[in-house]
DNA sequence: CGGATAATTATGCGAATGTATAATAGACTC
DNA sequence: GAGTCTATTATACATTCGCATAATTATCCG
């Protein structure tokens, strides 16, 4: 089952740098729970797609419990980083980082078939550790805050209430499209969600967001022919 | 830790119908998946749950997997029929019709704390059998179709393509507000998300589902004052 | 009333799990 | 270059897992 030498012998020691291997194995656990779920990032084959024997858990982080804590705070924190990245470079008109903050979402990385795997993974684990459920609920809220902000951006005129109301709806219908996205890759088209989700979430708002499709990758001009 | 007879006692034998036993097994899969996720529903735990000794578990259903495959299934169905039963009752308005659909997605006993811990749960399970597979892509499709014949009955004026996209939207809707109201319970007010979910599918659809609101349990009249 | 029969419980077994501990190998210091 | 220290590997162990099989109990039929 190992790779790169032969059963039975001992595997090569080969000594690397404290942060390689901690992302080695964060990388790991993460890929595991992510294809297999949490009965299949068990301690053993963990350490082998890491590229280590079982005891390097136990010397860099103590027990399982702590690298699969480790692995999900890495998680969250890459999230909100790639939110903060679809801004990036982006214009200042407040409609076309809202369209761009949108779309970002709704293609890869972010939509990944992986993605929704790993979320699922760690849900309970989440759920039953109070500091994990904070982390999730802070980067949740983040999340949404950020999108609200670019909401507020827009200048309609709306209460605080209803502005984060608004926020919720455009939240719920990225994560909407996320989700079905994820689980069912192949059952739509390229392109298609972040049409899907621009003019929702436009509608939602009342703006029209699917006029900014041209400067967001893989839709151009919309493909199939439907203009509106 | 079990609860009815004293440890180191033989469990006293009951006889019981197979249906009985069939549906209590199921029920404390669904249970122990719900709460704990794969890693707490094992045969032990499902056993005891359900008042019974882990052999009955291979003599009514083989393996675990097969029991695990029928809790699946039962839970598939569920859903369907209770999508189903939110328009049982309802006028003949096609607005109002789908506004009850909408929001019955939206509040006990589709929206539910331990619902997206269940769904969760099966996901690698179901993403890695052929079979259960095809069973949620069934299931998913059905859903998607009664919401898109609500949205047909409408009567706008719309392509085919566009109303298969509306439905996805809408559907995204619900589907989000459904996850952040499962997994953040106490986040939203009560028949917040309902509200939320009623104004966002209409504004995608352009009309007012909102209007519908006083025939809906739990909203009424807009109770945060906020008509509009 | 007394065997068949089927449902239910109890026991056993091999494999896998997380973790603790011992053995080993390379790097660093003087 | 010998000695020490630490990263890494290997081994051991108790527990739990799913499953198979044996033992027991109630019901059914004559």
């Amino acid at each position: 089952m190992q790779t790169t030498f032969l059963a039975g012998e001992r595997r090569p020691y080969v000594r690397d740098s404290e942060e390689n291997r901690r992302m080695a194995l964060i990388q790991a656990t993460q890929d595991l729970m992510a294809e297999g779920g949490p009965l299949a990032a068990t301690v053993r084959a963990i350490a082998e797609r890491a590229g280590v024997t079982p005891g390097l858990i136990r010397h860099y982080f103590g027990s399982k419990d702590e690298l699969s804590r480790a692995a999900y705070a890495t998680l969250m924190d890459g999230m909100t980083a790639k939110g903060a990245d679809a801004l990036y470079g982006v214009g200042a008109e407040p409609g076309e980082r809202l369209a761009a903050f949108v779309a970002a979402s709704l293609r890869p990385p972010v939509l990944d078939s992986k993605a929704v795997g790993l979320w699922a993974g760690y849900l309970h684990q989440v759920q039953a550790d109070p500091a994990l459920l904070a982390q999730h609920e802070a980067g949740y809220l983040r999340y949404r805050d950020q999108l609200q902000v670019l909401i507020a951006d827009l200048g309609r005129i709306a209460s605080p209430a209803r502005l984060r109301q608004d926020a919720i709806a455009c939240n719920a219908v990225i994560d909407g499209l996320w989700l079905e996205g994820s689980v069912l890759p192949h059952g739509f088209g390229p392109g298609e969600l972040v049409r899907i989700g621009l003019r929702s979430v436009g509608a939602i708002l009342g703006r029209d967001l699917l006029r900014y499709s041209m400067f967001i990758p893989e839709i151009g001009m919309a493909p199939d022919g439907e203009t509106e």
